[in-house]
DNA sequence: GTGAAAGCGCTAACAC
DNA sequence: GTGTTAGCGCTTTCAC
């Protein structure tokens, strides 16, 4: 990389001047303002970053700690987290916890040696089923500030980005209802976390409201095979007639195993899930879902952390807690 | 963040001591590196990272340029980079191209300021359109060294990770051929790209062995609704009873679009796809899959280039192409 | 055994 | 209008 030590040599001139010259200051002469960025332009000249980084204390770049890469809903996050920061002239740099608290303690400590300027997260699972918050507050207290989305630590004060989850399952079972839907089952296999409870709430609260119905809900574990406690599910309750499924596969094969077991979808029964557009094509007919705006879920959080880090120096701002709602798009798994 | 500055000072030696001490170095007493410690331990200090990667030229960070992290291939590569990265401690950083030309160059450009110490990247979609590689050339000549994984473009020296896309192909369709199938189709949305290509050529290639059929292909844009093109592909050929599909969804669309014409499978029709294991299961029966290893070649990635970032100054490494072989994995979606 | 000083690349306050 | 200097946090050579 050239230096401006090096332009400088060549140019006759000192380092600061090269410096300010760049940088467009009022005190170069117009003359040497010229010479000198015609050089750089012909070295091809770039700032180092890093020594940039040093002088100012900041490194323009965000800490991103993401529990799973390969869930799809967490990945569009991540993109959209990118696509903010990358606007506002930010870096991004990623660690995966895979769920472990252990790991996510590590990337946070890791990367708070002057590596970034902040983090956007999504926490862990096994750090929600333990409860554990220190770190993140540690964190803090160091003055790296955190945005959390999805999966929230809500005894931590910092600025979060949710998704009403409550409400989405709530809205989707009424609406199943609404078309005379009986038998209405949830399947889960989030269990664990709190956006998973919070669904599953969503859900109950709609069955109690009718009193024909108890709430039926079949909770899987990451290690089971879905298909196959889906399909016992479907013949151990002959009358289901309603699905809402509160992650992305289990909709899916919600659909394909009533298919399989000859029911007539949307007419015998009708599916819902939170998942993408793309995989609701994994269906015929295509999955009926609950859409997060992932995307907007990463942008939200990156912008509320930039916002933060580049507040003036004085001023205060209030921890916001943005809810970005989802929104229910029925397709042909639904009745009309 | 505590500096040396601060250590020393409360501790009434200079900085070179403290940081001598820290280092383990011969030359400090005893005592005083115990004192040292012990404080060091108290404020929890780490060393800043920026200052270190500006006094030793290298950050230990990779840049990692991914055209699409909704794809599941790609995501998984990612986490295998993450991973080997991590453990041999490296931080990465991440940029998203999108497909375009332009923001690869950018990220490019934008990371090769210092940021990183090389790039392990997927080249974009028009990148491979346009057949243009001076910008990776350009990086490489500036000191950059980088891997390209999965999609290369060849006439670039440099170090490689590639799948074995035309056999994959070739074997799958011959082990359909094995089962008597006589009307293989083979069905692709990526059919831009360079391992599309070579996955339609080992294809074409089994298929121009066998006399009695001619290559049926079904290429999808990007913005086609697959479940209808490939409805009417179904409806157009009658008589296919076989499907290879290049892309992660093609495969289990394929097999339910014809479980919803009423064939059965894996009796009327066979399918194999590249596809995940999760992906797999949105299909009954489950898609059988050419499995491409994403991790491994993250991982593989990574170590290339962290082994030519770590090599000695005068060593000479030959550029070398690394090819993971992927995998037949059969399911109930084809016969025994 | 400890400290002073230089230097990585850059900016900015302060001379001149 | 241009240059000198200090300093961001760290390591390392060289004095003492």
């Amino acid at each position: 990389m050239v230096t401006l030590k090096q332009l400088a040599k060549e140019l006759n001139v000192s380092i600061s001047t090269v410096s300010k010259a760049l940088n467009n200051s009022e005190e170069i002469g117009e003359e040497t303002v010229k010479r000198v960025k015609e050089l750089a332009q012909l070295y091809n000249y770039t700032p180092n970053k890093v020594a940039l980084s040093l002088k100012q204390n900041k490194t323009k770049t965000i800490g991103v700690i993401i529990p799973d890469i390969l869930n799809h809903f967490l990945a569009k996050v991540l993109f959209g987290i990118e696509r903010e920061a990358t606007k506002r002239g930010y870096n991004i740099i990623t660690c995966i916890s895979n769920e472990s608290l252990e790991k996510e303690k590590e990337a946070l400590e890791l990367l708070a040696n002057g590596s970034v300027d902040g983090f956007v997260l999504c926490v862990a699972e096994e750090t929600q089923i333990e409860g554990e918050v220190n770190h993140f507050k540690r964190t803090i207290a160091k003055g790296l500030p955190i945005v959390m989305f999805d999966r929230v630590a809500h005894d931590v004060l910092c600025d979060k980005v949710i998704v009403d989850d409550f409400d989405a399952t709530y809205r989707a079972t009424k609406s199943m209802q609404l078309k005379k839907r009986k038998n209405i089952a949830f399947i889960s296999r989030i269990n664990d976390l709190s956006v998973g409870k919070l669904r599953e709430r969503g859900y109950n609260k709609a069955i109690l409201e009718e009193s024909n119905q108890e709430p039926l809900v079949l909770n899987l574990k990451k290690k089971d095979d879905s298909q196959q406690k889906i399909k016992a599910f479907f013949k151990k309750h002959k009358n289901i007639d309603g699905v809402i499924s509160a992650d992305s596969s289990s909709g899916i094969i919600a659909i394909n195993t009533a298919l399989n077991k000859g029911y007539k979808v949307p007419k015998d029964i009708s599916v819902i899930g939170f998942a993408s557009k793309s995989v609701s094509n994994h269906s015929i007919p295509r999955l009926s879902i609950i859409r997060q705006h992932a995307n907007q879920i990463g942008a939200n959080a990156a912008d509320l952390l930039i916002n933060r880090l580049e507040k003036k120096f004085d001023e205060e701002i209030e921890f916001k807690t943005k809810i970005v709602k989802t929104s229910l798009v029925l397709s042909k798994s639904t009745l009309k």
